[in-house]
Order: C-alpha cells, then sequence, then structure tokens
DNA sequence: TTGCTGACTTGGC
DNA sequence: AGCCAAGCCAGCA
C-alpha cells in the first residue's frame, strides 16, 4: 500500500514537474501520466500533501480541474495559483478558467 | 486492521 | 449552459 502509493506520488510529481511555464495539465491527464488513469481525486491528494519545501520542485499551480477551472479554492490557495498562472501568461475568462485549447500540455514523449 | 474523506471526472437531465 | 449521482484510489484516524 505504502509502496504502490510511493510510486504513484512520485509518477505525479514527474508529471507535474514536466510541465512548462505558461502550460496547464488537468488532474485526469497527470492521473494519466501516473499509471492511474480515474485517479484524478488522488492527484490533488498527492499535491496537497507536498510540503513547502517542495513548492519550487513542484509547479502544483499548473495542475488545474477538466474545466480549466482552479480547483484549489477549497484549500485556501485558489487565489495564489491564479496569480502564479497569469503570472506565466496564463489568461483566465470572467468565469475563471483558461482555455485547454490553448494552454493545455502534454508530454511529447508521452504516449497519445 | 477497517472505513471515511477528498486540490476530480464523466454521463445524464 | 449548469446541476446531480456514481466511480476512481491514496492518505489518515
Amino acid at each position: 500500500m505504502k509502496a504502490s502509493g510511493d510510486a504513484f506520488r512520485a509518477r505525479v510529481l514527474a508529471a507535474v514537474q514536466g510541465i512548462p511555464s505558461g502550460r496547464v495539465m488537468t488532474y485526469g491527464s497527470v492521473a494519466v501520466l501516473a499509471g492511474h488513469p480515474g485517479a484524478a481525486r488522488q492527484v490533488g491528494f498527492v499535491l496537497r500533501g507536498l510540503p513547502d519545501a517542495a513548492d519550487a520542485d513542484v509547479p502544483w499551480q499548473r495542475v488545474v480541474n477538466a474545466s480549466g477551472g482552479i480547483s484549489t479554492y477549497r484549500v485556501g490557495a485558489g487565489e495564489l495559483q491564479r496569480a502564479l498562472l497569469e503570472a506565466e501568461g496564463v489568461a483566465f475568462s470572467a468565469a475563471g478558467r483558461c482555455d485547454l485549447r490553448v494552454y493545455g500540455w502534454w508530454p511529447p514523449d508521452a504516449p497519445g
């Protein structure tokens, strides 16, 4: 349980670290890269468990929901995430969502 | 050990 | 367009 969970977390962090500045990925996509399609919720759980020291290494702000919106308002990091993304050049609509067709990212070396 | 919660997704209305 | 219900799996008490 711990072993597989640890591997899952490592895959998630690796996938998130692979997102370039100015681009975003959905939880579902990260879950697929982590080898667990459908485990989108756990992606958020892994990121939520990140220590502050890992924030610099893991651009968690580049992970958004399937609508291109911010899901971190639940943990009080929504404003920060949006500010970070806007600083990277990601534009948000009046509804607080970004266009995944424009900013959506997928690793070029990943299948798909 | 069991069981519940949750930074989500998808299909149907 | 938005809202409801079910499914997914990793942490934590």
